[in-house]
This record gives C-alpha cells, sequence and structure tokens, in this order.
DNA sequence: ATGATAGTGATAATCATTATCATTTGGAGG
DNA sequence: CCTCCAAATGATAATGATTATCACTATCAT
C-alpha cells in the first residue's frame, strides 16, 4: 500500500458524510500535499476493487464510503449531499432476481432533506 | 405536443427494452429522420417531468423507460443491458425515512446476465 | 399577414472520469 | 550498498454523456 493510497483510504475512512472524488483529494493532500487527483481516482477504484471501501452512484458524481454493510442512501436534490438511510432490508431484494446472476444492490431515495426544507 | 415529442414519446413507448438517448434518437429518426440529439434530450427531459416516462440511472449513461410502476431494474456488466426485475416490495422501501422529504426510490441491482453467463 | 412565443437544429461548452506517458519510487536480489 | 525493474505517481490530454447557447423556424392568436 503506498502513501498515496493510505492517504485516500484514510480520507475515506476518516470521513462522517460521503465525499466526492474532489472532496478526498482534499482530505487527502491534509496527510500528503503531492497528491493528484488522478491518483485519487486510481486508488478510490484500487480500494473498491479490494472491497475496503464502496461506490455510491449520485447526481453529479459518484460519492465514496466507508460503510461496508448493505444500507440506502438518499440524496437532496437541493444541497447534493448523501445521507444514510437505515431500515430498508436487504435480506427482501437478495432474493428478488434469479435468471441474472447478482452481484450488488443499490437502494437510493431522492428528494430533498431536512436541512433545505426548513431553509426554504 | 410538437412532432419532435411525439417522435420521441413515441420511440421510447414503443420500446421494449431501456433505450438510451442515442438509441432514442434512432427510434425517433424512424418517425422524423430531421429530428437532433439535443432536440431529444430536451424532450426526454420534458416528458419525465410531465410524468410520461421515467429516468433509469445506468452505467454508460442513463436509459428510458415507458413503465411508469415502481419496479426495480437490472444492467449486466458485461452487455450494457437493462432488464426489469420483478418482485421487489416498494411498499417496505417508502416507509423507509422521515426526516427527509422522499420524492423518488430506485433500486438496481448490478450483475451478469442469463446471456452473458452462458457465451463465457 | 403580423408579431409574439416556444421549440428546433447545430454546435460549443461542461464536467466527471479515464487514458497516456514520462518520471519516480520502493523493494528483490546480487 | 547498489542496481535493476515493475508498479505507482503526477501532470495533463482525451473521452463521452449531457447541457447551454443561439440563430432560425414553426405555431397560433389577434
Amino acid at each position: 500500500m503506498s502513501k498515496q493510497r493510505q492517504a485516500v483510504y484514510n480520507a475515506v475512512v476518516n470521513s462522517f458524510d460521503h465525499p466526492s472524488a474532489e472532496t478526498v483529494l482534499l482530505r487527502s493532500k491534509a496527510e500528503l500535499p503531492s497528491i493528484n487527483l488522478a491518483t485519487v481516482y486510481r486508488n478510490l477504484s484500487a480500494l473498491i476493487k479490494d472491497g475496503l471501501i464502496k461506490r455510491v452512484v449520485a447526481e453529479g458524481g459518484d460519492r465514496f464510503d466507508k460503510t461496508l454493510s448493505d444500507h440506502a442512501h438518499f440524496q437532496c436534490r437541493v444541497c447534493g449531499r448523501v445521507l444514510d438511510v437505515g431500515g430498508v432490508d436487504f435480506s427482501l431484494l437478495h432474493g428478488s432476481e434469479n435468471a441474472n446472476q447478482i452481484e450488488s444492490v443499490e437502494v437510493s431515495f431522492k428528494g430533498v432533506c431536512a436541512d433545505c426544507r426548513i431553509t426554504n
């Protein structure tokens, strides 16, 4: 694990939100100022392939997630933030298909988050 | 409804797959050869806003769907095709959030489709 | 017809992500 | 300790889906 990959990994794991690649770059730079955006993308992909983090497909660019257990996401169409959503029973989803070979499931909600609803 | 919007709508509604914007362009051209890609994108967005069709977020570009009722999708990572998935109970999902104002839910599976599993 | 308005076609611009490639790094083996 | 080499990096160009722009055209009420 190069120091760049370690810095990217630390940036994601120490995040309590769902950072974009650009945000991971900023946070990685706190540890390793010389790190480059291309390196961040490369290592994010590598970490995902190794199962150390997960990708969250989102409007305006993918986000990255330290939480490996199955859970749903919510994205606010006003501020763009991605939030975790509990209470979704993935065991009900995993048995939904048979003809095709399922490798992953994603449950994503969209709408307006509590903060943005108040502000407007 | 302009003849362009009608052609785009027809192209989607007469499709039994989940066409990309480019595919919608091709199918619209059968009815209206002069139609342009930008016009297709414009009208796809308009039709979605009016609730006449739906957008399916997918790897390699969004797809468009004539089916309005809640249902899940599966995308094959080999051929890229998007297929409908039945048997997912969306009523269980709709009650999963409360702090945020939910406007839509998407359930998307990824993996290898039956056809591609055989071929390889 | 006239004029206002919305929609179109063509194309440039945007933006996240990936590809390229010369340079650097770090470890294995002498 | 040095040399070699594969793998990773940094810088930047390229890609590809989508959106913005804008001059022009179709539509429709007056």
